[in-house]
DNA sequence: TAAAAAACCGCAAATTGTTGCATAATTTCC
DNA sequence: GGAAATTATGCAACAATTTGCGGTTTTTTA
């Protein structure tokens, strides 16, 4: 069998299946470990497969959550910034969904261990990308604006969870009425989220502060961080500090 | 022999067995190798091969080798239209992951009103991204790869669901085995998947027809309804016609 | 953290290609 | 028809590619 030809067949070996091992092909093809290797190599090389330890995998099979234009990406990748800081080895961590999470979730050093539960469908693939983390999602009915899994079921699983943070992306909030958001679904399951974790860390561009909406999530005494853009030291976040929050 | 024989004598051979050996074609032919190689060479100048190390591939056969980006979408597309047909207002449907089945959810008609439940976060996206349909995520850890909620609690969530349909992408099937994969968890979602529904549809290309993997799903005779890119008198769908599986 | 699997590295053997050249076959032109 | 020129073929020495193997390092997994 001529190398090129290999070649073909394991490519068609890959998109058939998605994945091949080098071992299987080894056999199957009856040439030794390390051609298949060299095969393996040349391929990726060109870009035709991805290779992973043990095998390759089809390239056009994952990726086809293209980022769109997300509004004010600086100040929500300065705000993740923040937030993945606050995450250690061995964490459980409880997620919404919002593009400031999905900015966290991308910037998640390699190395991290540690297991997310979240409700959002973006959250959940953006999590899975990454080597070390354990992902669960917690599914229920799916809220189509903001691909957030809402209902019953979901809150109830939610409350079985004891994380040890809980990140929140918001709608609005102000020092008086605290978050507050306009889909009842949703806060029900943000809420559940709040109790379930062991801190509450709320992560939002500026703009949203001292704004409000119709229902109400919790109050800013239930909030344990808060991470915005600005100077912790900012004027704009002394009514929060003063209600016991802790500003990053 | 003349030369423009032997060289046509080449070509034929190319293109009916797509690639061939220079050592095979020396002894076949009784010239030296230098001879054939210089015949290759000729032919490959003026296009009508393409030479490798070792010998000639055809033409065809290298430009399926090149096709790289999207593996067989057409076929994919073909399949993905016989399957949203099955689909009527109303139903609850119960759908794995896969390509061809995240080809399904963009082909759905618009106007069409069901529900449906699934443990695959790109099929869950791409159903989230229709008006009339209810999307119910089944939530569990999720497996890298594949992108698929897998594990006990999924597994006690599909089995409280009765649906109508089960859509099932595979990655290996024929009349002996059945359906067969390599990775033991997302078997045993696909397991309580079909287990929960009236009737299962498996679409597969062609391609993956009469091929087997390690771990068995489930045999030919729990199918219900083969969907592939072939005409549904093909030859090659007898066996499973002859299981009494509806081939569409 | 230790055992197992996979990847990597260098090397040697086998195969294939290339080049120059001698020889044989074919064509051309007188 | 026959000599010269052209072309084709085979041979041999050498270069390049491919492949498998042993040993080592890295990665994975329990």
């Amino acid at each position: 069998m001529l190398k090129k030809e290999r070649q073909a067949y394991i490519l068609r070996q890959v998109s058939l299946h998605n994945s091949v091992l080098s071992a299987d092909l080894s056999t199957s093809i009856n040439v030794s470990e390390d051609t298949i290797r060299r095969d393996l190599n040349e391929l990726a090389e060109t870009g035709k497969i991805i290779k992973v330890h043990g095998g390759a995998l089809s390239k056009s099979f994952n990726s086809f959550y293209l980022r769109g234009d997300v509004y004010n990406v600086d100040s929500k990748k300065m705000v993740a910034e923040k937030g993945a800081a606050l995450i250690k080895d061995g964490m459980f961590i409880l997620t919404g969904g919002g593009t400031t999470i999905i900015e966290m979730a991308r910037l998640l050093p390699e190395n991290l261990k540690a297991t997310f539960f979240t409700v959002s469908i973006p959250a959940a693939y953006e999590y899975a990308q990454h080597p070390n983390i354990e992902v669960i999602f917690i599914g229920d009915k799916i809220a189509k604006k903001s691909q957030i899994a809402v209902g019953g079921e979901a809150i109830s699983k939610i409350k079985h969870i004891k994380a040890d943070l809980c990140f929140l992306g918001i709608n609005a909030i102000d020092p008086e009425h605290g978050i507050t958001d306009n889909d009842w679904d949703i806060v029900q399951v943000k809420n559940a989220m709040i109790e379930a974790a062991a801190k509450t860390v709320v992560m939002t561009i500026s703009e949203k502060l001292n704004s409000s909406q119709r229902i109400r999530v919790c109050g800013v005494q239930d909030i344990d961080v808060l991470i915005t853009e600005l100077d912790p030291e900012n004027n704009l976040l002394d009514p929060f500090r003063l209600n016991g929050v802790t500003i990053l």
